[in-house]
DNA sequence: CCCCTCCTGACAGTTTCCGGCAGTTGAATG
DNA sequence: CATTCAACTGCCGGAAACTGTCAGGAGGGG
């Protein structure tokens, strides 16, 4: 049982340990199974989001590893990550929340002691006062935005209350002055803008893609305000 | 296609976040598959390493996982992270905030693309409004005293401005209402207490050693606040 | 042109997986 | 003592996935 999974895991450390650049045969002799169910492997483990460079006349080569070292933090470490997850529980999206609660999980998994695990998952449940993030708006809709890099049209109330209509270029969600915002390029007033999200009143995602601009506008929008400080 | 395998993995990381005792209908439902499936899906995480409890009438309980391979965190998760910690390195004190930094960079370190890792950690450094932190206060001698378990004298100011002088055994540090306090039991009032930081004037750390009765102590005083909330 | 090697598609045989059902067991509860 | 709960087990048949074999492509080096 489990016989597939058991044979990746031997065929990625395969991969690991011998000389660089290694041929299929030699994998599929190394693992024990035919040339044609090799390649099917090597597709099983760049779907699982191993990075493996293959060349033809050449052989296969492991760039990077995603089974990375086992993270081990320190005692101070712990403590700034259960306070930094325990804030973005309260204060996250549910999406967010749930994610926070699973890194917890995890890190918790790592702990030595038992009773240590129970603590360090305890305290984070400790203060839950009323969620402050604003129930009404999806934010995947935003989140979807910045990953795929695509525009977000929003209906949003600025300061005095006036309602826009406009469509937004989203780069990242941070925390700024203890609230969640959205850093964005605003193609209504061309340049870059914070959006609040508790003043979102709507976000619609848009087809047209701004791919792969993302990196280097978040990066001109940081030095901008990094510049303004 | 390692469907199969992708389950377990969800089957364990659902283990780890839902509270103690599951029962296998719950987990059956969570990861999708019919109770048989899950006892089988059950029997394959024992067998791969896990130490799962599991009590007639009673529910599952994971005990132990460290033989199962490391985890990783998926997008989601590093958001989560990325946003708690940079929350951590402007609230925190300067141990903390360095703390911060440092698992933002070992984890920074295990993303895939450069420019992703780069603007990762420039995220987290984007807002940096006046740091909040009670800059007068030493934390580390509070932290010594959760974590060697040992007293700590106060001089605290309350609400009125009234500064009493007393002994705590320090607990926990954790956010409450978005402001760092102190967990402790008050040896004048002889009960447990909050104690802002930023109330706190002095921080003398005391020989007296109240080992091993910290985690049971903490336990106590989560419960006393979730029966009062 | 030939050889190396990665890579893909199709097909058939085999294996594994899955849900459902029926039944057992241990413990707590009434 | 009966009942409920919920972990477990065995077995079946259909569905799905995996595997090896065969038959090609395709890019680069000699």
């Amino acid at each position: 049982m489990m016989a597939r999974t058991d044979r990746l895991f031997r065929l990625l450390q395969a991969m690991r340990v011998l000389p660089a650049p290694v041929t299929a045969a030699r994998l599929a002799e190394e693992t024990g199974v035919s040339l044609r169910s090799l390649y099917r492997d090597i597709d099983s483990l760049r779907a699982a989001g191993a990075r493996i460079e293959g060349e033809r006349g050449y052989g296969y080569r492991l760039t990077e590893d995603h089974a990375l070292p086992p993270q081990t933090f320190d005692r101070m470490e712990i403590e700034a990550l259960a306070l930094g997850l325990a804030e973005v529980r309260h204060m996250g999206d549910p999406a967010l929340a749930e994610a926070a609660a699973s890194v917890l999980a995890k890190v918790a998994a790592t702990l030595p002691d038992a009773s240590e695990q129970h603590l360090f998952h305890a305290v984070s449940h400790v203060y839950r006062p009323e969620a402050r993030y604003p129930s009404g708006l999806d934010m995947s809709t935003l989140r979807n935005g910045c990953w795929r890099e695509t525009a977000v049209s929003l209906r949003y109330a600025d300061g005095e209350g006036t309602v826009t209509e406009r469509t937004i270029l989203p780069l990242a969600i941070v925390y700024a002055d203890r609230r969640l915002v959205v850093l964005a390029w605003c193609c209504l007033r061309e340049a870059f803008r914070m959006f609040r999200t508790d003043r979102i009143l709507e976000a619609r995602a848009e087809a047209t893609s701004f791919r792969p601009r993302r990196a280097s506008l978040l990066r001109s929008y940081l030095t901008e305000l990094r510049a303004r400080a």
